[in-house]
DNA sequence: CAACAAATGTGAGCACTGCTCTTGACTTTC
DNA sequence: GAAAGTCAAGAGCAGTGCTCACATTTGTTG
């Protein structure tokens, strides 16, 4: 039952269908030029057409409107992001979960500095008038804090990661829809540790994001690659991960 | 040496000045209010003229160009929030440091919930073309983080903000332009503790974004209020806070 | 009070945007 | 070869920011 196509596409694909599929992937790399360069809302359905060397009407045969471009473009950013961090993840061993974490957050904040634009497609205020459709970004746009809680849940089952202290062992009612993710991932790790990744992960992505849209003031510090790794420690501190009990030992930063 | 104004303004206002205050402020007003429906991108000095009985180029007269009007409404909303953020600070005695912590997370969440729009505008990606000019900004711009650091210094003279333990007590090289700004405010606090501090703001900052934005996907989370409360605890337990010693004992939820 | 000058409002106009529709040309298929 | 399907072009509509010449209102002053 060979079902590798994303859609029914049982025929094997025309050369009309070959050329459409070239001009759409033209079309999305233009888009992520502009997108990259000028910012998501000042995306330009125009200007993509003129540099594609065709005339404005014409690319609605390809594209229904903004939106779908848009659309393109987030599906696109979400997945570099997560190949991104997927690859950073994996270049550890699956026991140093430390180490992972800092490289999750850290491919995150290299990406995210790389990318503002995108990043902020993504992760900042919403376009206006633009309203990502659910069916299909949610599948690539939680695909690292699926990493994230995949990397959790690894720490918990082998014994590695601290329980919650203080007042912060309150139990959090979890949503049936959250509720079902964690039992089609097969998670282990309890609502309370959960909640704390939560936390965990915003407060990771409001790091980067003052970082990234300039929230810092001109240069408040002087050296934000090691605050964001004071930041990354502390953040691990409050997943509860403990480094001593990693493999290779101290991290070689 | 009266010297209330802003600006030095020696003589009193003429009729034509005041008249000109009250255009520019019935402008700020109507500005907000479709900043507020649609969006900081989607702002149209247009639609502000119809709105003013205008017609469009007579706007012109009062405010420069469409980013004097973002200038404007930036400060507005800055000041809104510092406004509301300080007096949830106030209701609460001096000495109830985790009390105030928690008012005035709750305060910044309660006015991004209330106004998205106007917040995405301060803390989201920032609009395209529009660069916010530092000298007139960055005054309302940081009353908020001012309040959270006057906050935690005041916890840390009296005694009551915990050393960070951990990996965390790592030292944080602070640019010259923050050392100023510490020995302006007298903040006693250490660099250690002022690191955590920004931690601690930016992931305020990060936890509401995500809800605000609606990054948390459809209604992943049953009782966002919870999570917050959750994650309120959490934070300052992070900033060292220590809550057993407030002089109202235990916050009344 | 009248005259002047400054401030303000008007409407046309330019260049840009998203998007629709008709027309003509081209390619694939029957 | 004819029919059907696909595609690009260009005109056009409504909206945007912004400028400019012109007209009007308005406060001040001789």
């Amino acid at each position: 039952m060979p079902q590798n196509p994303s859609l029914p596409s049982t025929k094997p694909p025309t050369p009309r269908e070959r050329a459409r599929a070239r001009t759409i992937e033209d079309i999305v790399r233009l888009g992520r030029e502009h997108l990259a360069l000028h910012g998501a809302a000042a995306l330009s359905l125009r200007a993509v057409a003129r540099d594609l060397g065709v005339v404005s009407s014409a690319v609605y045969r390809y594209v229904e409107n903004r939106e779908e471009l848009l659309t393109l473009l987030l599906i696109d950013a979400y997945n570099e992001l997560g190949d991104e961090v997927d690859a950073a993840v994996a270049a550890l061993p699956e026991a140093d979960f430390s180490g992972r974490f800092n490289a999750l957050g850290s491919a995150v904040r290299r990406w995210a500095l790389r990318e503002p634009a995108r990043y902020g497609l993504l992760f900042g205020s919403p376009v206006p008038g633009y309203r990502a459709p659910a069916e299909r970004t949610t599948g690539p746009g939680t695909r690292v804090i699926y990493a994230l809680m995949a990397l959790l849940d690894g720490a918990y089952r082998a014994g590695r990661l601290a329980a919650p202290g203080g007042r912060a062992a309150v139990a959090v009612p979890l949503a049936a829809d959250l509720e079902r993710i964690r039992a089609g991932m097969g998670l282990a790790v309890p609502d309370g540790l959960l909640a704390r990744g939560a936390l965990v992960w915003t407060s990771l992505f409001g790091a980067i994001s003052f970082e990234v849209f300039g929230q810092y003031g001109a240069d408040t510090f002087a050296a934000p690659e090691e605050l964001f790794a004071h930041h990354l420690a502390a953040l691990a501190d409050l997943a509860g991960l403990d480094p001593s009990a990693d493999p290779a030992g101290r991290r070689p930063e």
